[in-house]
DNA sequence: GCCGGACTGACCACTTTTGAACAGTTTTCA
DNA sequence: TGAAAACTGTTCAAAAGTGGTCAGTCCGGC
């Protein structure tokens, strides 16, 4: 439950931070990290949403989670990961803060109010993981697509009926529920046929489309 | 990374923590708790195996994690979930310390060195889960069991060659990597063929079973 | 010792998914 | 603006996975 009072919340933590923040901006594209780099501090998502990707060993990529406004990046370093497990990529402009470890830790210390907070963020994101993991264990491809459709339209937090998703590539889509790009453009296809999304300028998603979700 | 000394301290923060703390103990399949009951506590393994499962509205089961001394259940309801997500049932003898969500919230916000320890835990639950997940999302139902297998086996932690299991049915299994049990089957013959796995009592684990998992 | 239940190995018809191709379309940016 | 790059829609044979059945085996309890 992310509310918009929590959110200014968290920032005001940052604002306590002293020494080993910084405040980056980056565009679309430009890694924030990549896989295999040291990992030496976390970020805070201001602004902007950002793709975590992980590259198997034979050149296959999983999207693990789209991130937004109120998540934080790399958080594994705090649990002694050396490297960074994943790469962090920008979607759109993004504003972000970069904390080193330490302060980040001497944070969690200091600031019973942080460390409240990060552990219950801590709690939601293990939620959601675990969510897409039951996700990807019960369902075919073509559920699990129309779940991260509804995921990014934010279906939940806004009842509005239709929703626009930010663009997105249907490869991307096809990353993060681990199927192929033809696989997705098919579905993509046959939703729209089916009058459940829509495409003008970027996908508009129908709350019908939960029928796929929901029914057999 | 998960030692003895750890351990110890963890259950050091349990004496400390007054009120609202049972001990229970259980036998397989009696769940400690059922998905969809209300969420009012958290558990702390101290003996035994726990099976977390899931069961989808058209009846198939996944199982989430297997989780044992030193990892705590149930901890979605910190995050303020009202029920539980799956249920816990025990797969050996078990011995396990019930903690009101009431009095985890106190402890947490009166032992710093508590808080400390447990959003450390949620780190490194954090990083397993999303392995499981990209685990899923890359590779084959045959590189996936091999993967379990090995983690069963806690490879990685003694590093003695040969490991055995305990006894866990193929069902399970199979449920765990989300395939069928005839797959199970199948796969499990053919390791076995192969001379990475020897069935005699319960499982045992080669290392040479991790060709499995690293080649292609 | 023998019964019943739970587990296993094996099989197979059927469905889903992959992976690779290719032509058409849109975006990007020099 | 025009060429290159990225993305989309489609196709298709081959591969992987499903779901069901059936006979055999192991094991504890009566």
């Amino acid at each position: 439950m992310k509310t918009k009072a929590n959110l200014d919340h968290e920032q005001e933590f940052l604002a306590k931070i002293e020494g080993g923040k910084t405040i980056r901006k980056y565009s679309p594209k430009k890694a924030i990290f990549r896989q295999g780099e040291p990992a030496d501090s976390i970020f805070y998502i201001e602004k902007g949403k950002v793709k975590l990707g992980v590259v198997s060993d034979r050149g296959k990529e999983a999207v693990v989670a789209i991130l937004g406004p109120g998540d934080f990046l790399g958080e594994g370093c705090l649990a002694g990961q050396a490297l960074r497990m994943s790469s962090a990529t920008p979607l759109s402009d993004c504003k972000v803060v970069r904390i080193d470890k330490d302060a980040t830790i001497r944070a969690l210390r200091a600031d019973p109010s942080f460390s409240e907070a990060f552990l219950s963020y801590l709690l939601i994101r293990n939620i959601r993981i675990q969510e897409d993991l039951v996700d990807q264990l019960f369902n075919s491809s073509e559920k699990r697509l129309a779940r991260v459709l509804l995921l990014l339209a934010n279906y939940g937090k806004e009842r509005k009926a239709d929703l626009v998703i930010a663009k997105i590539s249907q490869e991307t889509l096809a990353e993060m529920i681990g199927t192929t790009r033809s696989r997705v453009s098919h579905f993509m296809n046959k939703f729209r046929k089916l009058g459940f999304i829509e495409y003008n300028g970027g996908v508009q998603v129908h709350s019908s489309l939960l029928n796929i979700v929901l029914h057999d």
